[in-house]
DNA sequence: AAAACCTCTGAAAACCGTTTCAATTTGGCG
DNA sequence: CGCCAAATTGAAACGGTTTTCAGAGGTTTT
């Protein structure tokens, strides 16, 4: 930067000035400075900078993100999450800094933030690390979580309508007739609890009676899905005839075993999905599901990020939450 | 540093040393300044480390990565190698920066660079940023590229062995008995071409006379690959008996396509996929497809672009790429 | 006992911007 | 023409770390 000044005619701070569209700055000399530093390749530096602000326009996204060697995958509906987290920080000039697979203690959290590595975080899924986001959220870090609601509001959290999404699916199934339904999920994790909740509250009011059943899904991959359902399936005393899914990817695991074991689908027994991923009207059948507006979902956290940061109070949200009837 | 410093009764530079783990600096001393610094919750400022060193730890990565809005999606394929090349990442203490999808301007990277807010990049599929690329490589930024070789290394690729991909789908279609072969994909990407290239030379070689056409797909989405297919099949003088698509995505939408005309596959046409998505073997029917090793790709990408930035010289690699054969 | 050598520590400079504050210039107005 | 305000600029300090270099004290060698 003294090289520039020099160059310009000008001293250091109207360099900084001229670059970061002050405008104590006279016209004429923002042009004369501009065009040296065009000219000679000036860039400034970023890091002085952050040190100098105390301030990095960094967000560190963390996901549920499962590696490959523990045989877990990530579900594609994370990915369009990460999308729209993506584009909302890259309009707002932030950067996305996208934190290690293994990171899940909150002190290497409280480090990224002390050491003014990033301003404030986007959790991508609560997954079983509720207690680690009380604890770090208590610490005062600024952040915003995706999954459901808590009692308390600890902390920012955006998510779909899982109760309004589980009652939906359940609608959507006794609407069709079906008096046998199996839930599928693991309702250790809070959304996937409440949208089973949805879905018996549903069963509640319907009037009919209707016999239900749960199958819990640890540790999921399609390939431990598709296993644990066979060996559920070949125990249980009678197969549903609806099923509902905490998500897409099991639920075409589910409808892969179904068939297996001679079932089919939609005609025997119908299944309801979530998240609406890509591809999931091409599969076959074609899966009926409920979808959430991830787009807007990155939006919105990240704009409720930056008010954290800035200081401001903000409220936790839900998202739009409907079901996609894909028949065929 | 310096409250720490005075609490520990020492210099800066000492405290700098002892939590650098430098071995100049006295056992004792070192055992006094880290419990300071735990105790008052210290850590050292990385901004200000990034300055000093110049050098940052963070390596930028570029998805090609389509929106929601523009009605793309990304092939959940990104995905894993996005999730190797995190935790290869996470392994070497570098810090991961997920550039904003719509950054693939030449200037917007070259500006990471010499502001050093990275000190290197690591590109995930060169879609049609190959001019980009090249230029950005000849500014002598340090980066390796998911991709598909060119002629002149100018930069280091890592990717599949697409011709051998291509050969390794013909060989299968051929054996299968298929004789009127379709090639699905948009062979101006250089990964797509190749394998097109392949899957022809294997035909070419088979002794048998096949009938080989080509069906481009550009811009895409499930929904319009699938329309894209109904459209081409119906003015189609003939329906193939054997398609390659150049990713599972691609062929599943094939696929949902071709059952739609009432084809059976795999009993009237053979399909073969590219790149093993999770799932690929839950589509019905399971997909036969070319498996590429993306978790270690994620390592060798990283390691070479580590060796890169240290100044060291590296080839361009190709992973291992096989038929996964899924007939049921 | 002097010389040579280690081991450990601290002062000062460097990294590269931004901000505060004071100074200079210019313009407006009576 | 003199005075005040506004516009523009620069000197110096600051943000937090690491590195260079020199020095203090202790140990070993001759």
């Amino acid at each position: 930067m003294d090289e520039v000044a020099i160059l310009a005619k000008v001293s250091k701070p109207t360099v900084s000035r001229a670059l970061s569209g002050s405008p104590l700055v006279n016209a004429k000399t923002r042009e004369r400075v501009l065009a040296v530093a065009r000219e000679h390749g000036y860039a400034v530096n970023r890091n002085a900078q952050k040190l100098r602000h105390k301030r990095t326009n960094t967000i560190a996204v963390s996901i549920d993100f499962l590696s490959h060697r523990q045989n877990h995958v990530s579900d594609p509906f994370v990915f369009e999450l990460l999308a729209g987290v993506s584009e909302a920080l890259g309009n707002q000039n932030q950067d996305l800094l996208l934190t290690a697979p293994n990171h899940n203690d909150p002190d290497v959290f409280q480090q990224m933030l002390l050491s003014r590595g990033v301003d404030g975080f986007i959790f991508l899924g609560q997954g079983h690390r509720e207690d680690m986001l009380d604890k770090f959220s208590a610490l005062g870090a600024p952040m915003v979580v995706w999954g459901a609601k808590r009692k308390k509001e600890a902390y920012c959290v955006i998510g779909s309508d899982n109760v309004r999404g589980g009652e939906l699916a359940g609608q959507y199934l006794i609407e069709k007739g079906r008096r046998n339904i199996l839930f599928v999920g693991d309702p250790s994790h809070n959304e996937i609890y409440w949208r089973m909740k949805g879905l018996k509250s549903s069963a509640e009011n319907s009037g009919s009676s209707i016999h239900f059943s749960e199958m819990q899904l640890s540790n999921f991959s399609y390939e431990s899905a598709y296993e644990s359902a066979i060996s559920y399936f070949s125990e249980a005393e009678s197969l549903p005839d609806g099923v509902f899914a905490y998500s897409d990817t099991a639920a075409m695991a589910i409808i892969h075993a179904l068939k297996k074991l001679g079932r089919r689908v939609p005609e025997d027994v119908s299944v309801v999905g979530y998240n609406d991923i890509p591809g999931s009207g091409f599969f076959s059948p074609a899966i009926t599901t409920i979808r959430q507006e991830t787009f807007l979902a990155g939006e919105l956290m990240v704009s409720k990020l930056m008010k954290i940061i800035d200081g401001k109070k903000t409220k936790s949200e839900t998202i739009k939450t409907e079901l996609i009837i894909r028949d065929t």
